[in-house]
DNA sequence: GATGAATGAGATTTCATTCAT
DNA sequence: AATGAATGAAATCTCATTCAT
């Protein structure tokens, strides 16, 4: 949803502000529970302002939301732009290490992204979480249909089953970064980059060799 | 929380009615959102009723709460003990069939299991996650224990990594089965049993050899 | 209000452990506030029956309180007449002295007395205050009247506000003892017989010669 | 509690006019018994207001009870310190007097005052009873060192039980003017004026000479 | 006569939304 | 454009009372 010309006639200052604290409050109480009153009175603004600036809650919620994945999406294309030269087990572990410093730099936004595809009562859900799950699958199908090309994996390999369990894997991991509770003593979460990199390097091998002999 | 003498008197089927639809209506919403007024009129009794029996909707919850991981506890314990003189990789199969005919049976249940994962602000949330992912990592580590025993896996893996790696799939896929987004055309959301069985012995098949040549 | 036919059919026994709990629950939270599911399950017998002895919660309270009216104005009238040949103020002291003594046995029913004074919304509310301040003023009266024919008191004295003034200073020093926030440490709330008669003393010199030089 | 920035927004009108609503239904049920729902209906405005303006029915009470105690306690100071250079019995006359006089304009205060007094579960109720019992008592207190250094009361008098009986006497008198069951007859109840100085002067009497001969 | 499950009115509280200023 | 007072639906929870067994 298009925020009202109202909106775009703030100072850019403004509209960043409005914008984060936005962010800030959906990705602490999901979609529901967040508050227009915190949220106005953590900006320090009247209510009807935003009402003027997004018409309503749902219009406020869809704006902050987009602007957000627009962020995860560039951080990802960069990405994978960058090592379109690698090999496919390197550009796996750049992946989940970029993933890894975005998440340090903004877990407001992977969290909201958690909230999100896991709260039911949504606007747009379906087509938030559909438009992500394309998004993230036809990023690893690109690495590996690349490594195909290259010889880089098992011929008869199953690419779509591939995908999957990179999606799973490396989802769960940068998940277990913030949720303790995925983490359960393992180590990943809340702890620094150097140790991202181990357990990276580890994932990256077992999902090379697999578990067997 | 123990119910109530008052419901302990009712008519084992009000009593699993009324467990279900909590259950039911706790699953579609999670805690929050959840509103005893839905679950008094989707049941046709009055709001008093469920208050005289539970005391609090904290109380409901957690009762519909336990009754449900109790079942899939049960479920998950029958399956390690029947497939103990399997090796591992049959072990994981079975496993993930089970979870998958469960999900047939009880989809309700394991929506409900994501709900509370996910959720922010839910009663006894600490401990119910902490309890939830032991259980899950104590039975990976006892099937990867057992294998290791038989030399049928890998002798330098590391087995908490290992052990994240199965969760973290597995998980997954079971999840795929009922959140469509999570599938996005994979094809395992909403299949029948065969078409698991095919996502199961490949994904297995993935876990033991890895993606690489 | 009369209990119906069914409460006078049970045991003496059952009768008075139902009139002492409801007198305890009137006397701690007034009537408004106290709760028939409290009296019900302290005494450990059905909703129900409640209902059936004394029709509803009011028809309880009236039962209740007259009950303990009763035991009140009994101790009285035995303190008037066993003390008839004394003095205008030795009565007094006994009096004061009777007054602590039945705190002291029974504290509950004074604190139902001192509830239900400052209550509004209580059933016969009107009449019941209203015969209790009747008989408490011809109580003195009484004594004040033995006293002039004696000429223990001053001849133009009006016995009306005499009446008024010992009505007020007894009551109070009796709310005192019961009432930690009336006595802000003069020493009567919550003291033994010993310091209660000396009290007592003391308040009955200051009402015999008064403050003045 | 402070009232939130919203209520000090409205008119000084609405102002008051809740302040008055709001005080008379507290005075009229006590805290538990006051509604909220009544006191909205009363005013003619929306339920949510109220929560807007005190954030909840605690912090209302109190705002109404602080606002109403401060006009006691100013009416009070005013009263001691213009009658400084009388004499103690003096003093107690005017003292009454002051008392009936505000009752007459501001009887709802007066019982709202009692109310409190003899409630059980309301909010800060130690720290009101301490707050208010010690100034009552350091307000006789004042008036008994006076008139002791300037020997106007037997040098053998105990302060504290001197008191204790001004306490006591010129409270019921003040009650007995609005609770009619205090008064049973003896005229006090919502009588003039005149009434009132004829009753305050012989009380004064009977407190100075006391009832013997 | 005793039971206790069922009821529903009414309490406090929250919060997105509206709209006059 | 900005404000914030007003609103009212809906939430959780309590409890006296009824009535079938």
């Amino acid at each position: 949803m298009i925020p009202f010309k109202t909106f775009q006639n703030l100072s850019k200052d403004k509209q960043e502000r409005i914008t984060r604290i936005a962010v800030e409050e959906f990705s602490e109480k999901g979609y529901a529970q967040a508050s227009i009153n915190s949220i106005v009175s953590r900006l320090g603004i009247a209510k009807g302002s935003i009402f003027q600036y997004f018409g309503n809650k749902k219009g406020l919620f869809i704006f902050a939301f987009n602007i957000s994945m627009n962020m995860v999406k560039d951080y990802l294309r960069t990405v994978r732009d960058q090592t379109r030269s690698e090999n496919l087990f390197t550009r796996l572990e750049a992946t989940l290490l970029a993933g890894v410093i975005f998440l340090q730099k903004h877990p407001v936004i992977y969290r909201l992204y958690i909230r999100i595809m896991f709260e039911y009562e949504i606007p747009f859900r379906n087509e938030i979480l559909l438009s992500l799950r394309e998004y993230s699958l036809k990023y690893f199908r690109t690495l590996l249909t690349d490594a195909a090309a290259n010889g880089e994996i098992r011929a008869k390999l199953d690419i779509d089953k591939a995908c999957f369990v990179l999606d799973a894997v490396m989802d769960r991991f940068l998940q277990a970064k913030i949720l303790p509770h995925l983490d359960a003593g393992l180590g990943i979460y809340n702890t620094g980059e150097q140790e991202a990199r181990e357990w990276i390097k580890e994932l990256t091998d077992i999902l090379r060799t697999g578990l067997g002999i």
